[in-house]
DNA sequence: ATAACTGTATCATATCAAATGGTACACTTA
DNA sequence: TAAGTGTACCATTTGATATGATACAGTTAT
């Protein structure tokens, strides 16, 4: 379910972040599907259950998910989408960068532009 | 020249690799143009000349700029590409990341695809 | 009631990257 | 010679991440 890489610089939590993420809308995971406890997912995963908590909470904040005590943690109803000023302006100027790196490897315009939707198109795709 | 943000989890030392590399991009600063001083942007930064180093080497290893011990530091003569297929997958994987968030957010295919030649745009006028 | 399962909270600890502050060395220019 | 370059250490501090252990509170099934 979670494909976890110690090499990576990205801490633990985020990357269960964005794979729970990535399985919603993939559809893999549908609105009221039950996900892993987190002593589940951290015993599968060889971690300590904090930090699958962890994740869990900032997936909550997003309200991408819901979690009942003593139930278990669900894929949230509606998934609720925020415009989020503050945050939208930190992703372009992610973008950007990401952007900028490309260019310097020497991709131009309608490459990037592919590459974006090759991406998109990959990401909806089961 | 180069704008800090404490509040930023992104270090000092990337802040300034990014910023130098767009001041290239847009033809702000030409090969051969000479750039601040370790210590003379240290100063002006408020910080150690020692992180200013750390981001001046990275910029050589990448052949942005070049330094000759004793005179200074200038933007290099040609402005390698390198394919660097490793690299290349990890940008993959932190596009796929933006898109993703910015899907969450309601973007749809076509408004992230303009917001990437929106950004692309920007990035080349000065 | 009881057992077994949920999520949550806390604490001390360990690790690592980032940044600081200071010092010193080697080179170039005026 | 003096002032300015980049570089190289080193000890220290800070903050985020993750661990390991324990404890609490709620739900479910028996």
């Amino acid at each position: 379910m979670i494909d976890l890489s110690y090499k990576s610089n990205q801490p633990i939590y985020e990357q269960i972040i964005e794979q729970m993420k990535l399985h919603v809308m993939k559809g893999h995971l549908q609105p009221g599907d039950a996900i892993p406890s987190v002593r589940k997912l951290a015993l599968e995963l060889g971690i300590t259950p904090g930090t699958v908590s962890k994740a869990y909470q900032e997936l909550e904040r997003q309200q991408i998910i819901e979690t009942i005590r003593g139930k278990g943690t669900f894929i949230a109803d509606k998934i609720q989408i925020k415009p989020d000023e503050g945050k939208l302006e930190e992703r372009k100027k992610r973008l950007q960068t990401e952007i900028m790196e490309l260019r310097m490897m020497g991709y131009d315009k309608n490459r990037i532009v592919e590459l974006v939707k090759e991406i998109y198109e990959e990401m909806i795709e089961c």
